[in-house]
DNA sequence: CGGACGCTTGATGCATTTCAATCATAGTGG
DNA sequence: CCACTATGATTGAAATGCATCAAGCGTCCG
């Protein structure tokens, strides 16, 4: 079961674009698909924290995690990092522009994957277009991903934006079959930071006071536990967390 | 050359993810796929303001926008509005998850836009394997506009954020071949602030700082010009503009 | 066991949000 | 055709919350 079928080739899920009405991952590609994708993939083992690719340099093969968590990025003009997402097993990445990498990508945890030249799955997408199909659902899954992110960098207060944080981490625990109510959390402060858009003492702080509230405990340093959920959700939408009892509750 | 021939058939485009070096916007259909279209698509005029679709409506359609400008946007639970991009000529928008909208979409100005029944698409894709192609390209494309969009809202100046605004409105801009040095500005002072994660009041108050210090200047409320591009620039990377030269300009 | 790195905690300043009022604009009906 | 009104834009003053600077603590790896 952990292995789904000891490595049958590259693995791509997403939530199906018509179809179905539940918003569970799914199996995009076919037995069949994924063993020719098997032909011009060859497996990756990465090291935690060595770069994958550079932005702007040439494009040369696309990635499908097997396991662990690797994490997109641009380095902008003040040298900082903004990162774009992390990306989990069954994700794609080596996203292109014009031949060249639009990002970075670096392994966040040790990471095993597919690796796939970019000549070789052109003209393999140009010949099928069922897999071609698959390929694009997981596209529009990312461009969805990618615009939950935009929202979470919307929400001004630092509860809003680690709650919803959390919420992303659970959701790819939950999708990927690990239904607990303990959150891992695979990368370091930093990186959360340069991805929700806070200092690392933002963030730092913000989980003491979510931990001094009760609404999450945290086990050690890489894992929470949600106490209350509803709370947790409650910080999305409310500017303030109704803390003191005392204070209109109007309509706004 | 405005026309572009007379209305061929659905029109998209995006720069390449392989192929050429250059950065420009590319058509990524060919005339026959541009007519294959043509057979399921209908031509629908949206006035100024009105809603096209809403968040979580059954998927009937997607969308190619011919003239004009739309918003896609998500109401937050408390009421706000989040957009999560401004759509052009060219452009393709009605991103579905599980066969409903993932977001709302409102005609910004008067627009014209190829109305494509989703059934009708998908079965269209599904047989062809280029046009297939096509579409994932433009999915890509719209995926980093996504990834940019979520860069601009990690900067925490609103300088810079107003900034990076007004270099992507003039992007598509010179994109679409309308190169001056004027940028027109098709939407609301309170769909730029929804946008870029500011208050309206920020947004008014930075464009009156833009154009007070000569970068900008405001040929009326709806059009600037560019005076000073590489002080524009230099907003984006700066924390703060250099107006007081004795600072400290350290590495950091 | 030591050192380095990441994480936490503390104090201060400042930018942006908010609240509130005025002003401009565009669309409407007399 | 013009006055009128509703809506959006601007400006002002005050407060909040995060970034920043700086120092201390913990932990992991060599």
């Amino acid at each position: 079961m952990v292995n789904q079928g000891k490595l049958r080739g590259p693995s791509i899920k997403a939530t199906p674009l018509w179809g179905s009405a539940k918003k569970e991952l799914a199996q995009l590609l076919t037995d069949e698909e994924r063993a020719q994708l098997s032909v011009i993939a060859s497996i990756a083992r990465i090291k935690k924290g060595a770069r994958i690719y550079a932005e702007g340099g040439d494009s040369v093969a696309v990635f499908n995690i097997i396991t662990g968590v690797v994490k997109t990025y641009n380095v902008l003009e003040d040298k900082s990092e903004h990162i774009n997402a992390f990306l989990f097993a069954d994700d794609l990445f080596g996203l292109t522009e014009a031949g060249k990498y639009v990002n970075s990508a670096r392994a966040v945890t040790d990471v095993t994957a597919y690796r796939m030249p970019t000549p070789a799955l052109e003209s393999k997408l140009r010949r099928n277009a069922t897999l071609e199909f698959h390929v694009i659902c997981k596209l529009c899954h990312e461009l969805r991903e990618a615009q939950r992110h935009g929202i979470l960098l919307d929400h001004h207060s630092a509860l809003a934006r680690i709650a919803l944080f959390f919420q992303l981490l659970e959701q790819h625990q939950i999708a990927r079959e690990l239904a607990t109510h303990t959150i891992e959390i695979p990368m370091s402060r930093s990186d959360i930071a340069d991805y929700v858009g806070m200092s690392p003492e933002s963030v730092s702080r913000t989980f003491r006071t979510l931990s001094s509230r009760g609404i999450v405990s945290f086990v050690n340093h890489r894992a929470v536990k949600i106490l209350d959920a509803d709370r947790l959700d409650a910080l999305v939408s409310h500017p303030v967390e109704p803390i003191r009892p005392h204070r209109r509750a109007g309509t706004r």
